[in-house]
Parts: structure tokens; sequence; C-alpha cells
DNA sequence: TTTGACTCTTGACCTTGGTCTAGGGTTTAT
DNA sequence: ATAAACCCTAGACCAAGGTCAAGAGTCAAA
């Protein structure tokens, strides 16, 4: 088994050596042993772990959560239930961002609807009218 | 025209004191004087112009576009298409978002179909193997 | 052997939108 | 007159996910 020292790891993964050592202090991505002179030697499995945290960063989970996800992939006690029960969490956090955009872009849509729209004062806008208005009003 | 101090204000607004000074760092809402002592003055005015920062923030804009659009609010220059403009823009920024959201949402979505769920053993988990399956395969 | 490329650690810096603290002055009520 | 409540400033601190710099040690090729 060969191993590869932090820069040939980043560059085979596409990221940074800082993002590597970031990850490590995140305790994600542990080098599997030192060199001589301190250097982190890993291996073509690191390489994975690597891919893994990106791909489940870019399913929207946090490097929190995927820590979460690698130490569930490693324990004994832990099986498909619990990492599906984390995907469905996930889902559930994004139905939830999604509705709450979602009714932001309505408010914004009937406001722009209010706007009488391009050469026309400002006083007469719907928007900065809606804006400024107290709510109490 | 009776004056308030930043407490009053910040109590009537429903917002920290700490937040208001913050606001005026970031040049969104400057005080109309200052006492003797060096006290912020504000108005009933000012309450609104809480507010408006205060909406347009519930609605997606940052504090940096509020900023512009409060300077649009004052331009002489500007009319309601700029306004509209604005709003427009950040609705395209929502609905990019939400199909960001939405497209990570279907591939967790069909992830999770790939596990056998609970009860099964880790080696069967779908999503662990997406996971852990090297760019290139 | 010497140069250049590589790696190490520590710690600062970035963004966004605040929040909090310390140490001091002011105003108001008793 | 004095305590409580208010205000001031400067600067530190927080989350998240990195990025960068300084100063020093190490490794490989010419």
């Amino acid at each position: 088994m060969s191993t590869i020292t932090i820069g040939k790891l980043a560059s085979q993964a596409g990221v940074k050596i800082d993002t590597i050592r970031y990850y490590e202090k995140q305790q994600l991505l542990e080098p599997l042993a030192r060199s001589d002179a301190g250097y982190r030697l890993y291996n073509e499995q690191s390489i994975n772990q690597l891919f893994f945290i990106r791909k489940a960063q870019g399913l929207g989970f946090t490097l929190q959560e995927i820590k979460n996800l690698l130490s569930l992939s490693t324990d004994p006690k832990a099986d498909c239930g619990d990492i599906r029960e984390q995907a469905n969490q996930k889902i559930r956090d994004i139905e939830n961002r999604i509705e709450d955009l979602t009714q932001i872009k309505q408010s914004l849509g009937s406001l722009a609807d209010y706007c009488p729209g391009k050469g026309k004062p400002l006083d007469e806008c719907g928007i900065l009218a809606y804006f400024y208005r107290a709510e109490n009003e």
C-alpha cells in the first residue's frame, strides 16, 4: 500500500492543502501516520474519504453532520436505518428552507406588482411604501 | 418633533441597542443628532427606517442591499424601475436558491431509496456506498 | 551541495449579522 | 447626594468553512 503526502492528496481530491488540515482539526479526516519528519501520510482510501466529505457537503450536510455520518459508518452498532434517518432529516431541513424561500418570493412578487415601474417617481412605488409603513398601521 | 434616545428606539422597534449601533456603523441608519453628552438622538421617522430595514431583511435582502435600497430611495434621479429591478433581481436569486435546494433534495431522495433501512447492516447501505464511491467510477 | 519544491505549526484573517464586555460618563429618581 | 438606569467607545467574540502568512525544517533533483 503506497502512501502519499498531503500535497498529492490535495491535488488528487481537488481541494487545498489547508482544507485538508482544517478537516483534520475538525476530526473529519485523520492521516494514517506521520513520517519521521512529521509529514502527514495518506493512502488511496483517504482520497475516497475526502470525496465522501465533498459529496456530502454538496448535498447540504454540514461538516459537523458529516462527522456524525463518518462515525456512524464505523460504528459496529449502527445500521442502515441510522444513516437513512440522517438523510431523511436533511431532506426535511431542505424542504423547510424551500418553503421559507417560496414564502419570501411570493411576498416579494406581490410587492413588485404594486410598483408602477420604470419612469414613475419613487413616491408612487409600492415597494418603498410597504417597507416604510409602520408595523401598527 | 420630539427626539428619543437609542434605548427607546430599540425597545420601540424591537431590536437591541447594539444592533442599532451596528446598523449605524454599516451606514444604514444615522442618528439625527447627538446630545451635548454625545447621546444619539432619533425621532419617529427613525423607527420607520428601522422597520424598513427589518422588513427588507425578512424578505431576504442583505444589509448591503438594503443600504442600496435606502440610498436609491433618497436619490432624486432614481425611479420606480430601479426599485423594482432590485426586487426582481432578489426574486431571481431566491428562485436560484430554490432550484439548487430542489436538486439536492432530489439527489438525497433517490439516494435514500437505495438504503435498505432499519435493521440492515451498513455495508448494504447505498447512501454510504454512494458517498464512498470515487469520482471516476 | 545547493536550490527549489514541499511540509510543518501557530495564529491571524475573511464574510455576515450581530452580541457582549470593560471601563467610563450622564441623567433621573429618591 | 447618591444609586439606578441609561449612554458612550473600542474592541473581543460567535458560527462556518475555510484561506493565508511567517518562519522553520525536509526532500529530491541537478
